[in-house]
DNA sequence: ATAAAATTTTAGACAAAACTAAATATTAGT
DNA sequence: ACTAATATTTAGTTTTGTCTAAAATTTTAT
């Protein structure tokens, strides 16, 4: 696998996760910041390794083993994003370029004893699942904010978005993984939420709500 | 940087270290296993990027950049190196490929980190030096084995050649970094040697021997 | 000193992964 | 159902790093 195969497996599994249903090349090639032509030219080729199934014109869809090879890499840029948080104190918003590179490192034992050093972590520094080497989730049940109903409190696990900008927004704002959130109450007008942090009440978006996980307890 | 330049860098430096001569397109080739035409195209590159200062037929030297990249590629390799013996348990004879993967990683932070988490090592797992973060080495002296006198001891501070066959002879013979050798006798015939490590005597071959280090003390 | 041998460079080709422009197929709107 | 708009593929180039074969230069050996 090059490296750039490894880029369309990730992408192409990202983007169909989920969904049940194949995934468009206009939309790989959007993920990939390329061009639909050069999509076309990667899938057929990654469709003779079996990797992907493909029809012309109906989009793509991971195989079985392309699907083990997704995992194996969200498993790798996972743990990688953990040991940077957890043993380089890095922020949790400075692990992805990083983690991006060190996901293509070819080596089983070298994820093994990581995954060992690091205590066997179910979730990334974004609460993200970790694959077990096997391909398998911890399925927990976890909703978006904005979606639960009113009065409902729970454990903040997880963020849908993990851009930088949005991770810097929650630490200005005192919102860490981990926290008891609840929801006091909701405006009508534009959907943004009161909520109870820590003694702390105060107001975010709808778009700020629809980006965070709480598992409801 | 490319992958493949940083390659070439790296074999630059390696052939022409210590030698204060230009390297030649052949040795680069074999060092890189490829063509010396290919060489050639790729020293031209790296000529024009100032990496390297080449005139035709005369073989080339790293320039002053060319060095200092090649001294941070040697740093971040060692650097690894010692993370995977140090934390994450590996034998000194499988470091190498991983490492070799792990070096062209891009990442200030990243390196400074791992520098700081392994408490700013000075040497890697074969007594090779670790570059500093401005390019400086430890210039500790060092001899071979079997270029010392006889009766002399002195600590085991290196390996010259770190393949893996070497190292794991070494393991066999309980060898290692640290130890204190000494120079018991001097076989004329084959210039083998008689040496004492731990109480233990035992003959040593003069190709052992001219690939250990040891510091006198 | 010069011919033979070895080394190095040039020229021309190829594979991978990208691109542009043009052709083709699908979907959507009326 | 048919046309317009959109999505996808094909064909033909480009760039990077490699290769082979041939030409040029340097070194070695008589």
């Amino acid at each position: 696998m090059t490296l750039s195969e490894e880029d369309y497996i990730k992408a192409i599994y990202h983007l169909g996760k989920g969904k049940n249903t194949s995934v468009s090349t206009n939309a790989v090639a959007e993920q990939m910041k390329t061009k639909p032509s050069s999509v076309t030219d990667m899938i057929k080729k990654l469709s003779e390794k079996g990797l992907v199934n493909y029809k012309k014109y109906q989009g793509v869809r991971l195989s079985e083993s392309g699907e083990r090879t997704a995992l194996s890499i969200v498993r790798k840029h996972r743990l990688w994003e953990v040991f940077l948080v957890d043993k380089l104190d890095f922020a949790w918003d400075e692990v992805h370029d990083v983690a991006e590179q060190l996901e293509h490192i070819k080596s089983e034992k070298l994820i093994d004893k990581l995954d060992q050093l690091l205590g066997f972590p179910k979730v990334d520094p974004h609460g993200d699942p970790i694959p077990s080497k096997e391909g398998l989730f911890n399925k927990a049940s976890k909703h978006l904010l904005n979606e639960v109903s009113l009065g409902t409190s729970g454990l903040c696990i997880g963020v849908k978005d993990s851009s930088a900008p949005f991770l810097k927004f929650l630490d200005k704002n005192r919102i860490a993984l981990g926290d008891t959130i609840k929801v006091i109450d909701k405006e009508e007008f534009d959907d943004s939420l009161l909520i109870e942090i820590n003694e702390r009440q105060f107001r975010i978006s709808q778009q700020i709500a629809s980006n965070l996980f709480i598992q409801i307890s």
